[in-house]
DNA sequence: TTCAACAATATTGTATACATTAAAGACCGA
DNA sequence: TCGGTCTTTAATGTATACAATATTGTTGAA
């Protein structure tokens, strides 16, 4: 992506993931244009990118439109993630090298010191720790194709709205998983590596769809 | 995707699965346009859909090049969609109606009666009624992430290659499978289902390696 | 002869004007 | 008042001109 086109992804992807473009929004590429301050045709490749991404979907001759998930959607996705994560924890566990266990263990070390400090919670700091965790293993598996529907099927909306309903306790277990999965690669065991992985998943996707029912509902009260 | 916009998709896709544009190649954007008869713009659109469809790679500033497949990539892309592909047989057990199973059944009639024939084989032929058997099971499943999955992760390209080199016996095997796949699914046997379907992809990438390795091996000796 | 710096060229990136299409509203008739 | 058709308008789709960038080739000196 060049310049352009990558002001107006972010820009747009920003404005989407705080909520200030609404599922089901239309997107006018007009607007965009006085947005982002670029033309309409980097406006455009950025749209076609954020389609690609599953932000946005494209009906043709009506323009872009935010995208919307359902219930079903976000329970199949963190059904797919669970069973592709475990692969991923699987295949690293015989690929990885000595350098990627040690940054894993530093990633754990890191959110652990936060969570020990008693200070607030940096929900930030954990999303992008926890999402270089699962970069470098998905790396280790040198898989193109497993990064390919990884890549596909994390949506970071959904991830970051799990996190930031994450207790402190609910943090700490999630980074114990991390731990398990350190040990468990240490000692080149995928199949213990593979369960730990999935355990981990479902986890987030019932602390998600907790959560968001209990919102669905308060929505529905008001 | 417009009009423009897809006959241009239609024919660079053409072009690549021919081997007409071979791997590696660089697609510069002037000569797509002499190609197809449209302007820069549906032409850049086009390439932009085939870089999600992973028919091209992007490189900013430089323009865009044919993929390139390595042998660990497709033994990849099997495994993925081996394990993918089983969710959908397991998923669709339960979710397919009786008009869905027919239909299913009619596609392994139909390819069955060519067979019977001892006429030519009809490769075309068996490549959509095979399309249209997994994208019926896909829409039984009524996963949005599944069907998005498997569509990041189905080269058509390998598949057609594939088929191309079944033998009567190897097409016979394969229909074989789907029949045990409708079999499994009018019993409402997910688990069935499933294996059976795994064994399907194994036999496609078992074929698959075996005629891409000799292919290889001759392109090394001439 | 080789390497580096520079110039020329080709290609991609961006902006914008024009064409086409779909949605919204006004008008007319029943 | 309702329904439908036509007009209007606003959006997307397309073409093309211009700008920035990368590649290639050339020239010069070491």
């Amino acid at each position: 992506m060049s310049k352009a086109t990558e002001k107006a992804y972010s820009l747009i992807r920003e404005n989407i993931l705080s909520g200030t473009f609404a599922p089901g929004a239309h997107l006018k590429e007009g607007e965009l244009v006085d947005l982002c301050g670029v033309s309409r045709t980097p406006v455009r490749d950025a749209l076609r990118q954020l389609a690609t991404d599953r932000y946005v979907v494209t009906r043709r001759n009506q323009g872009v439109f935010v995208n919307e998930w359902t219930v079903d959607d976000i329970n199949d996705i963190f059904e797919l993630r669970a069973i592709l994560e475990s692969m991923v924890a699987e295949r690293a566990a015989t690929h990885i090298s000595e350098g990627q266990v040690q940054e894993l263990g530093k990633i754990h070390q890191a959110i652990q010191a936060m969570l020990d400090e008693n200070g607030p919670l940096l929900v930030d700091f954990f999303l992008e720790q926890n999402k270089r965790f699962h970069a470098i293993l998905l790396e280790a598996t040198r898989s193109r194709a497993l990064a390919d529907s990884l890549s596909q099927i994390v949506q970071p909306p959904l991830i970051a709205q799990t996190a930031r309903q994450y207790s402190r306790q609910e943090l700490q277990n999630s980074n114990d998983h991390h731990r398990d999965i350190v040990a468990a690669l240490e000692a080149r065991d995928g199949a213990l590596a593979a369960s730990v992985m999935k355990i981990h998943i479902i986890s987030a996707q019932r602390k998600f769809m907790n959560s968001y029912v209990a919102s669905e509902a308060t929505e529905a009260a008001e």
